[in-house]
RNA sequence: GCGCUCGUAGCUCAAUUGGAUAGAGCAUCUGACUACGGAUCAGAAGGUUAGGGGUUCGAAUCCUCUCGAGCGCGCCA
């Protein structure tokens, strides 16, 4: 099914034969061969750095190891046409691009399964993103992060990993007293009393929102109440309403969670006690000042932490140590977790906890993502959260468009501070590269139309005999049969955006094809349904590439 | 003050993780069949990769220092 991988295999494994048979080092010396695309096509359609990598351990100069290796390489069962050794001694492949024509045949078979793989070998992964406090709404730099997560996770399942998606409900502690507190506030201003919001109080206005909603529909039943019951329905009230809206905000981001995973079910199920005890056990709590206090130092931590305080309630930490041991022993062998920037600092301490409860530190993976910066009228717009003043994910998603959001954020690497031009993205100019990628798809939907209106069906076995006769037809069968490599590429590397790269190239590879070849034509039916089945191995792959970071392919635009 | 993440074309970002002459989009300039959809294509111009020093066959990438930006440094979450 992966034609181009195949392909690279068995050159990397012919080079590695190669060097062997010309005695340059044994199997177990030889190291790893990479196979490139070189950036300049002068220099062939792959290229190998093997021969200076070989340098120390064969003690010969580059170019004479890569005169050895050439001459042990037999082309003709790697499709290579010609070599050559060039620069301080890199391997360049000239391809007998024949081997090319199975692509189309094996896209049309695969369709939706096209670009899997099973480099992650069905490994167990748990991914948990955006995981924001439900206090208030999802603003723009969630949004990233649930742009880049969903595509993450998408790119991991299609190269073969089990994935879980994960979001952490933080429905315990202080931040839901003070939601509770923000709600009363607003529930007796919208009764027309005067209460301000508490000092560390939520200012958005869905709170607003929510006592407006209190006082309609309960009056004021809730004034002559005792604070604490009212509070407590205040609590579970302002969470559920607002749960709810994150939940809808990101399914209509096209978000989905498997599993939603309240903090308090940590402290019922009895999970935090367990994990208390297991780091108790393993020696590394101890008590001072009258608070419980977890030795992350042994690992590497700056300073150890507080688990316990002095007032006998738990800090935020000891809870997500149990949240992780339980993610750990529900089997999972990898756990990322996609934090904003603001809690990088928080990575020690976290590693030091899995160490401390006996796992490998290495099972946890952080991806952070940098800090997004709104530009509106050519200024920075600073987020405020006391004035609860912040473009919410729901204000982009209306008025951008979930297409161009998710689009913008997939496209970025995720590790970059990033600006995000409000006017640009809403302006539907050909600015937003979006609608490059979309334009292309819609284009080879009406080829497809139109075939179809006269009557000409696609043919795959056609494909085999009349398409590599083309510079813009290989270029584009080439791009193609990268797929699986690329998806594969950014799952073991966590770097989504090179999909939406890649979603870009093969826009860009068929619009530079559309407009050199005609695609029907009656004089040549068999050439035309040959290319018909190219362009329909175009249009399965861009629905395929666009799926994964959650943008739509439109047939018509 | 200490730590983490960064600094690449006028702007927004890439760069196959140490590879060859650092690439795209936007903006600027020059062209394209009265069109299988021009939201496209072909081309031009634009760079001391913040700056200095180091490591090696080879550095935007690794080490070090300086400058600049963001974020952390709570018995808050």
């Amino acid at each position: 099914m992966n034609i181009v991988g195949q392909i690279k295999e068995k050159m990397k494994e012919e080079i590695r034969q190669a060097a062997v048979r010309a005695g340059l080092a044994s199997a177990d010396e030889l190291p790893e061969v990479l196979l490139e695309v070189p950036r300049d096509k002068a220099h062939g359609d792959y290229s190998t750095n093997i021969a200076m990598q070989l340098a120390r351990i064969a003690k010969k100069p580059p170019r004479a190891i890569a005169e050895a290796i050439v001459g042990q390489l037999d082309r003709e069962r790697i499709s290579v046409e010609r070599i050559e050794i060039a620069g301080p001694g890199f391997i360049n492949f000239y391809m007998d691009n024949r081997y090319l024509t199975a692509v189309v045949p094996a896209i049309l078979q695969a369709g939706q399964a096209y670009g899997e793989s099973n480099v992650g070998n069905g490994e167990k992964v748990q991914v948990e993103f955006v995981s924001a406090n439900p206090t208030g709404d999802l603003h723009l730099g969630h949004a990233r992060g649930a742009a880049v997560g969903d595509s993450l996770c998408n790119i991991l399942a299609k190269a073969g990993f089990d994935v879980t998606r994960e979001y952490y409900i933080n429905d315990a502690g202080k931040q839901i007293y003070n939601l509770a507190k923000s709600v009363e506030a607003r529930y007796f201003q919208a009764l027309g009393t005067d209460m301000p919001l508490p000092e560390d109080g939520y200012y958005g206005d869905d709170i607003v929102e929510i006592g407006k909603k209190l006082a309609e529909e309960y009056g004021d039943r809730f004034v002559e109440m005792e604070e604490e019951e009212r509070l407590a329905f205040f609590r579970d009230y302002g969470l559920r309403y607002e749960l709810e809206k994150i939940k809808k905000d990101l399914a209509d981001f096209r978000v989905p969670f498997d599993v939603w995973y309240s903090e308090t079910s940590l402290y019922e199920s009895g999970k935090i006690d367990e994990a208390l005890s297991t780091l108790r056990e393993r020696g590394y709590i101890y008590e001072q000042d009258g608070a419980t206090w977890f030795r992350s130092t042994a690992f590497g931590d700056d300073k150890d932490r507080v688990l316990i305080k002095q007032d006998g309630t738990y800090t935020y930490l000891l809870p997500d140590i149990a949240y992780h041991q339980d993610k750990l022993r529900r089997g999972f062998k990898k756990l990322i977790n996609i934090w904003g920037a603001d809690h990088h600092g928080y990575i020690p301490r976290m590693k030091a906890a899995i160490a401390a409860l006996g796992y490998d530190p290495e099972a946890l993976e952080v991806e952070i993502i940098q800090m997004v910066n709104l530009y509106q009228n050519g200024e920075r717009v600073k987020m405020s959260k006391r004035t609860g003043k912040a473009v919410t994910m729901r204000e982009l998603m209306e008025e951008v468009g979930v297409d161009a959001v998710r689009y913008f954020f997939a496209m970025r690497s995720g590790d970059t501070h990033l600006d995000f031009d409000m006017d640009l993205a809403v302006s539907q100019s050909n600015e937003n590269p979006v609608y490059y990628v979309q334009y292309a798809h819609a284009r080879v939907s009406s080829i497809l139309r139109q075939a179809e209106e006269q009557h000409i069906s696609y043919d795959g076995d056609l494909a085999l005999h009349h398409l590599v006769e083309t510079e813009k037809e290989i270029e584009l069968l080439k791009v193609l049969g990268d797929f699986p490599d690329v998806v594969a590429e950014a799952a073991l590397k966590r770097m989504p955006h090179r999909v939406t790269a890649y979603a870009f190239d093969l826009a860009s590879a068929l619009h530079s094809f559309y407009n050199a070849e005609k695609v029907l034509d009656l004089d040549n039916i068999e050439k035309t349904k040959a290319r018909l089945a190219l362009v329909k191995a175009v249009q399965i792959t861009l629905q395929n590439a666009l799926a994964l970071i959650g943008v739509s392919a439109p047939e018509q635009m």
